[in-house]
DNA sequence: AGGTATTCACATGAAACTATTCTCTGAGTTAGG
DNA sequence: TAACTCAGAGAATAGTTTCATGTGAATACCTGT
């Protein structure tokens, strides 16, 4: 759905190709090493990849400089909350404005750090105490990842930083998905640590893809962290298709696109909030799956494969990944559904029952229904099924539970699951 | 007919509990001097 | 005596359970006409 690096999975989906001997195997490796790729260079294409010119975040550039700029003079910058939805070039810019700062505080001289840490990575940065950990390790103390009080590693982390006079800026990305996950006292905590600080000074720089996500935090927080503010608004088409041509340059052999492509693969992402990772995502593997059908260019069928290619092997991971009960409800929802007609719907109630019935057979226990209403919402969550809340009056309240994965996907579904759960 | 009250089948929230993972500590044990 | 082992103790976290409360609208039940 988001930030999981769909990119990587997708490369490493097997080749569609059926080999029956060994000869054919020979002249296949063969033809493989012979056959020239298409791509020059791949990475140019990931999301890993920080391009020395930002396109059309010329403005936000400036604002973010200007801002972050008299950390250079060791004055204390302002706060600064970054919106924007996925793909629109927040953390990238983000990124090149911290390498920038860092080269240049480093040549001067200058006691100036930028610490980037992205909330979002599991076993990182997830939650507060992770945080402040991860916080006093970039400042260089060894904390372990569990054994001590939350507020005694935040001492380590202020001793270690008020031990010279520096200024520091913290980055944290995604900063909504702590914020939802285990309250704002994080926030809290971080944003007076620079009144217990009497020689460093520390600012913050908070990146969120919620723009309402300000609105229903602690208001003390509130004010204090969002001194300025720098929204990132989607790409349009155009925008996209600039990006898509710039990045093409670097990554294919000579000009292999034809017309209108990278058009319709602007089109495709900006239909979607306008953004850039999936757009390049498309690309890609729309480069792959031409290459992989021994075509000279990539052609506007090539990315509509890609498309679907992307979208099945999304779902699939998401599936594969779950957790056990997770995939037990995921499992009931299909038996449920396919006992029914087609265009039918499921209740929780019955999903409910189905799962009982399924945990007896695979010797699993039995979670309570309070529960498996959560898992329903976070299926919901994660797009593997759509569930809309609805009332049907005396006859109470539930969710209607209805899947949008194409029949030929939910096959290869079962199958997994299956195979996951026997 | 129009208005109010019920009622169903869950949803949603908060708090408490459980199992697991990890560290640090200090008692007891061991091996070498 | 120093080095080592190993069982607590304390802490964080993910995943649940328990208990309590909320909810939207189709029906049931009134009410006065």
């Amino acid at each position: 759905m988001d930030e999981t690096n769909i990119s990587d999975f997708v490369a490493k989906q097997p080749t569609e190709v059926k080999i029956e001997t060994k000869d054919e195997l020979d002249t296949f490796f063969e033809e493989f090493l012979e056959k020239d790729s298409l791509f020059l260079d791949k990475v140019v294409l990931q999301v890993k990849y920080l391009p020395e010119i930002i396109l059309h975040r010329t403005a936000q550039m400036k604002q973010l400089a200007a801002i972050l700029a008299p950390a250079l003079k060791t004055d204390k910058p302002s706060n600064l909350f970054i919106y924007g939805k996925t793909g629109t070039g927040k953390t990238l810019c983000m990124k090149h404005t911290i390498t920038k700062m860092n080269a240049l505080a480093e040549s001067r001289n200058i006691p100036l750090r930028i610490i980037y840490l992205n909330c979002k990575l599991k076993k990182v940065a997830d939650t507060e105490y992770r945080i402040i950990a991860q916080l006093a390790r970039e400042v260089g103390e060894h904390v372990p990842m569990t054994g001590l009080p939350t507020d005694e590693v935040y001492n380590i982390f202020l001793t270690k930083l008020d031990a010279k006079k520096q200024t520091i800026i913290i980055v944290l990305d995604e900063i909504d998905q702590i914020v939802r996950k285990s309250g704002d006292e994080i926030l809290y905590t971080l944003t007076r640590i620079n009144s217990e600080l009497n020689q460093a000074q520390v600012a913050f720089v908070g990146i969120s893809n919620d723009v309402r996500f300000i609105e229903d935090i602690d208001p003390r927080v509130r004010s204090s962290l969002g001194e300025e503010e720098i929204i990132f608004p989607p790409y349009n088409a155009l925008e996209l298709k600039d990006i898509l041509a710039k990045r093409s340059i670097l990554a294919f052999k000579g000009p292999i696109i034809e017309d209108g492509v990278l058009a319709k693969c602007a089109a495709y992402a900006a239909r979607e909030h306008g953004d850039a990772r999936r757009a390049l995502d498309l690309l890609r593997v729309a480069g792959e799956v031409a290459e992989r059908t021994n075509c000279e260019a990539i052609a506007a069928q090539h990315i509509d494969m890609a498309e679907e290619k992307i979208e099945k092997s999304r779902i699939l991971e998401i599936i594969e990944t779950q957790p056990k009960q997770s995939q037990i409800v995921m499992y009931s929802i299909l038996l449920v559904l396919a006992a029914k007609k087609r265009g039918e719907i499921a209740e929780t109630g019955e999903v409910f029952e189905q799962y009982k019935e399924l945990c007896k057979q695979t010797g699993n226990n039995i979670l309570t229904q309070r529960r498996i209403s959560d898992l329903i919402s976070e299926l919901d969550m994660l797009g593997l099924i759509n569930a809309r809340l609805i009332s049907k009056g005396r006859y109470g309240r539930t969710r209607e539970i209805y899947i949008t994965i194409p029949a030929d996907m939910l096959e290869k579904i079962n199958t997994t699951l299956q195979g996951e759960l026997f």
